[in-house]
DNA sequence: TTTTTAGTTCTGTATTAACAGAACAAAAAA
DNA sequence: TTTTTTGTTCTGTTAATACAGAACTAAAAA
């Protein structure tokens, strides 16, 4: 398979933005890979050949990416190579990793909020405001995919 | 002003917090610091002197907190200090900022859409449904913040 | 006018990250 | 059993980060 020019251009532009948003390079160029390419499941050689980085790089970068369950990979019965895969189908699984987080700052701010002094009530009560929302989303958040899929049933 | 053990542990705990999710070790302090102190607005050398940190790396971490918005400076009438202090009380502006990335990526994710082989029904399908729940969520996500403050109002 | 204040910018350094390339390992194939 | 495949891991290099410390600057104060 080649890649058209529209590919490599978008491959470009999702990499450079993931990028931009602290990923490493050949991390950011995979993704972006995995979702352009017409063959969604790309074997270790492929990748390596589509983004011209050597067999550590891609080791690396894809160990990395499943880790951080970005990607995974599907084994064919009677083929020893793994074939790669974007995890975006997996979306729900990531934006609750995402939420996680939110939620563990949010503990922290708690923990901040209980010992500041009374001394700055305008500042504690915007702090309590932000803890407040967070919570408030994520429960929010719960209902909003229920009425997603109600609405795409329709 | 002395910090309690209480203050600098939750420092370093919200410190190491965005650390670890890729933000520099200076700034993560001073975020935590602006969350944590007493005195909500501190001077550049407050700041130096909690955080025992050169003026350059106090310099710098301060004007990257201040591109990104996570901080912002006051002046006083008759004091040529900068005050800096925590950004969170406009936590909405961040808010947007983040979910303006969100959309940005979603944008790509259209292009990537528009373009992809029509021999991959399911995977394609799986890219429009995730696009189709990020536009969704950006309706919802006005709403809600609507429905928070009308609860909040009760 | 000189000095102090409140930072910024420059220079250098130590640490970390992001790779390439070669050596290595485990399993399958020949 | 030897060879090939499919990666992983190790070693080394280059580049980027995150600082410290010193020099510098603009404005205010003395």
């Amino acid at each position: 398979m080649e890649l058209s020019l529209k590919q490599k251009s978008l491959i470009e532009k999702m990499g450079v933005f993931h990028e931009k948003n602290g990923m490493p390079p050949t991390e950011a160029r995979i993704i972006a890979l995995l979702l352009v390419s017409d063959r969604i499941e790309l074997s270790f050689d492929e990748i390596r050949d589509y983004l011209q980085i050597s067999k550590s790089a891609a080791s690396n970068a894809l160990n990395n990416l499943m880790n951080s369950h970005k990607i995974e990979y599907i084994t064919k019965y009677g083929d020893r190579k793994r074939y790669f895969r974007s995890n975006l189908p997996n979306w729900k699984t990531q934006a609750s990793e995402s939420l996680q987080k939110l939620l563990s700052v949010n503990a922290i701010m708690k923990e901040i909020l209980n010992i500041r002094t009374a001394d700055t009530p305008d500042f504690n009560k915007d702090l309590a405001e932000v803890i407040d929302f967070i919570d408030f989303l994520q429960q929010e958040l719960l209902d909003i995919y229920q009425r997603w899929k109600t609405e795409k049933a329709k």
